[in-house]
DNA sequence: CGGCCGATCCACT
DNA sequence: GTGGATCGGCCGA
């Protein structure tokens, strides 16, 4: 069952974080269907989150997609190398969104070895929000793609996810955040 | 318009 | 565990 607007427009995106570990993200680029469990999630809780693009109401060119009512792709580019995939949250004009840090591959093995360039698969295979993108063909293109169509989709497939396997860490890459940089807004979930 | 820097990854060691 | 790759957005001039 394709998640619909109503799962992507709740006010609380550490319950919407949390939530989708253990959905599945589907892709079908380039003709191919490729597709991966949510496993690694982080929240970005919008203009007072000082780790978020959109911190200070900050709105730019790049931002602009966050603004946007909850069910879309925020796809940008980080180190001048690696697409990073977000799912826009909440109603229009408030910036919430959460970074798809990891997946275990599920559909397509073939499709994502040879995007991730690796002779076969290992556990860090899809682990790393660049590698999510690279292997589901995720690129800029795909900014604003609304995340219940044909090209991208998340679906719940009732995977059961044990909230005692769930880890919660601080964010990533975030030490210029301050304060917010401790705060616990990125899930593991750790089978 | 120039310069800096980042929500990273990989190949090496 | 370390450093190089590599580029759009942002800020200040």
């Amino acid at each position: 069952m394709i998640l619909q607007d109503d799962f992507y427009l709740r006010e609380d995106v550490l319950a919407i974080s949390r939530e989708l570990l253990g959905k599945v993200l589907i892709t079908e680029i380039g003709g191919k269907r490729t597709s991966g469990i949510i496993t690694e999630t982080e929240a970005y809780a919008g203009v007072t989150d000082k780790a978020s693009h959109a911190y200070g109401n900050r709105r730019t060119k790049r931002t602009e997609t966050m603004y946007a009512e909850g069910g879309v792709a925020y796809v940008y580019l980080c180190y001048g190398i690696h697409h990073l995939f977000n799912v826009v949250t909440n109603k229009k004009d408030t910036p919430h969104a959460v970074l798809i840090r990891a997946v275990k591959p599920l559909e397509g093995e073939k499709k994502i070895l040879s995007r991730r360039k690796r002779p076969g698969m290992t556990s860090d295979l899809c682990k790393g929000p660049g590698k999510v993108c690279q292997a589901l063909g995720i690129n800029l293109k795909h900014d604003q793609t609304p995340l219940n169509g044909k090209t991208i989709r998340i679906e719940e497939r009732n995977i059961r996810v044990n909230e005692n396997a769930i880890i919660s860490t601080p964010r990533i890459g975030v030490d210029y955040a301050e304060e917010d940089a401790q705060l616990p807004y990125r899930f593991v979930w750790d089978k």
